[in-house]
DNA sequence: AATATTTACGCAAACGTTTGCGGGAATGGT
DNA sequence: ACCATTCCCGCAAACGTTTGCGTAAATATT
């Protein structure tokens, strides 16, 4: 029970496999009538060309590659669903590879990227990748693969990138909590190594300082890993007069309604809270978190028609774009004077 | 800028391609005189083998994909953590592909399967794949195309399945609630159309049995789709007076956490909990729940090795597997009299 | 009717790698 | 010194597909 392949087509209809070929693409120089003859031949007998072959001569893959640092309950599903539901209308097929934030895993992945001869790679880099360590994402150049940065990315670099404004988005979020008169915003940010965190602590600076306040860095939890929260939350919370938090991520967020659970503290009755998020799990959760929307599935679909439009004009300009936000406001946020 | 070819490093050192080859590939004929002069050179050139012309003469792909339904919060970010993880000490590359719990994207993913010549498929299959419509299933075989089924599975085929033993994982959860007083104990399950929702019900019953009660099918809730529970829940919960729940999977209990919360119950003091759960939202959440452990981590490394088991040994018999469950105790179970 | 064009197909090479086979040179044994 | 091995390496075919080029027949043009 081999394989069918087009020689055997071209036996049974005695034609030639350039003749089967062309048929089957279409091509203007076959009658229609030997097409059809063909294609009919074809599904009959379940003939299914052979993608190996096919892009080994015409010298491309059809896969794209998706990189990205780890696949956890938030943001990365949703962005990996994005992708695979824009790459469906595509003829390109994705692979996923995941570094668990480990620059050497990253760097290996890129050489299986390049070994594959993928034609294009989405990456969003670890904690460790930065300016002076990406001689990996300069190999990709070399070998004429298309690259395009998304969420974490590495600012000012050749490469371009697919972004929220996360600047804005973190002052956006900041501002909802002023406009409804808290002073005292317990922001809590992810690692500062990434640029990402960097950008939305910006924002939250920016946003006391455009009201006419001075941002108080006594009031910014970095929490280096999540678990770490577990110590540091409660501290904070029971020391300090908070009235509100900013989160700057979903992961972020949960361990914070944990903590608060633990503490007795409800939302928004005593705190009132705002995240930027995908948007699933605060829509999700009750009481439904006000949040600066940052949808992984949409980041998906974008970063990937970018990449494609690269690939497909190779010698078009390259620039790193923003995405959108949208506030979605929900039941989160108690007005105080 | 070419890409660098064993033609190249032939030329280069006046040696043919097949010494090239078989150098590279530590073949016995070569001296180990010239096998280091091939790797050097070909390590300086930063020679990458072209993996498409490999397998396309290989004539197999070194594409393993994965079938799920949907990536979702939750299992499904793990599993793909683990098949990854695993996949990494394999010469395989991973490919993903999401069905959305539509039959026709599952038939569209299998023929992508066949046509990448992909060596084996892991799939979860959808709520309407059953063993009446499993004709793709059969056309994988009919490719010599190895699968194993894992999670959602068609019982009672030929192909060969892993997953825990669902109805021992439900009694098992189940149990420890009837040991610490419980008999009200509401069962929250998924779509009764799955054979996995249909197993874990029997050990909900079976539970009750061995223990000489006689369970109330009023105390079970089918959840058709996640988003209908909240209209369902918290009528259930206040008509009936149960003391406790057992929740069939993560993403049930997420939606019950947040239903009791809206009804201002809390757990262990208003109601026990247990679920069948991947660890990870269990154990960040507080308080922490008590949970059968099914490990999307683990199911995906077993499931990968089984496969590749599969692939080196076509011809061994395939038989289903059960995968172990521990019971991991938390503080969400308050014992009563 | 002679020439030009179009139509419809076949020939053969090419993509990069692996591998069966064959053979010259070096080595071993007597 | 002769034969049998062993050691190294090259030749060439093969995998399935696409594609530039060539060409005979059919059709169009004058």
């Amino acid at each position: 029970m081999r394989r069918i392949t087009i020689k055997d087509l071209a036996n049974m209809l005695n034609l030639s496999t350039s003749t089967i070929s062309r048929a089957l693409s279409d091509h203007p120089d076959i009658s229609e009538a030997t097409k059809s003859r063909v294609k009919e031949t074809a599904g009959r007998l379940n003939y299914r060309p052979n993608l190996q072959a096919r892009f080994f001569r015409k010298k491309h893959s059809g896969l794209i590659a998706l990189i990205l640092p780890e696949i956890h309950m938030f943001y990365n599903p949703s962005l990996i669903e994005g992708v695979n539901a824009a790459i469906a209308d595509t003829p390109y097929s994705l692979v996923i590879f995941e570094t668990n934030n480990d620059i050497k895993q990253e760097k290996e992945a890129i050489q299986q990227c390049i070994r594959w001869a993928v034609e294009g790679v989405m990456i969003s880099v670890t904690y460790n990748t930065n300016k002076h360590s990406m001689s990996h994402l300069e190999e990709l150049a070399l070998a004429n693969i298309e690259c395009v940065m998304y969420d974490r990315i590495i600012p000012d670099t050749s490469f371009p990138s697919l972004t929220i404004d996360n600047q804005l988005a973190a002052k956006k979020g900041v501002n909802i909590l002023l406009e409804n008169g808290h002073r005292n915003i317990l922001g809590i940010f992810a690692n500062p190594s990434l640029a990402i965190t960097r950008e939305r602590l910006k924002g939250y600076n920016q946003a006391f300082e455009e009201y006419g306040l001075v941002p108080n860095p006594d009031h910014i939890l970095n929490a280096l890993q999540v678990n770490l929260m577990d110590n540091i939350l409660p501290v904070l919370l029971s020391n300090k007069t908070f009235t509100s938090i900013f989160s700057m991520t979903d992961e972020l967020l949960f361990s914070t309604t944990n903590n608060l659970r633990k503490l007795n503290l409800s939302i928004p009755d005593d705190l009132s809270v705002v995240a930027i998020s995908d948007g699933i799990f605060t829509n999700q959760f009750y009481p439904k978190i006000t949040y600066i929307e940052d949808s992984g599935k949409r980041m998906g679909a974008a970063a990937l028609h970018q990449l494609i439009e690269y690939i497909n004009h190779p010698s078009r300009e390259k620039k790193s774009r923003h995405l959108p936000t949208d506030i979605v406001l929900a039941d989160s946020v108690k007005r105080i004077e």
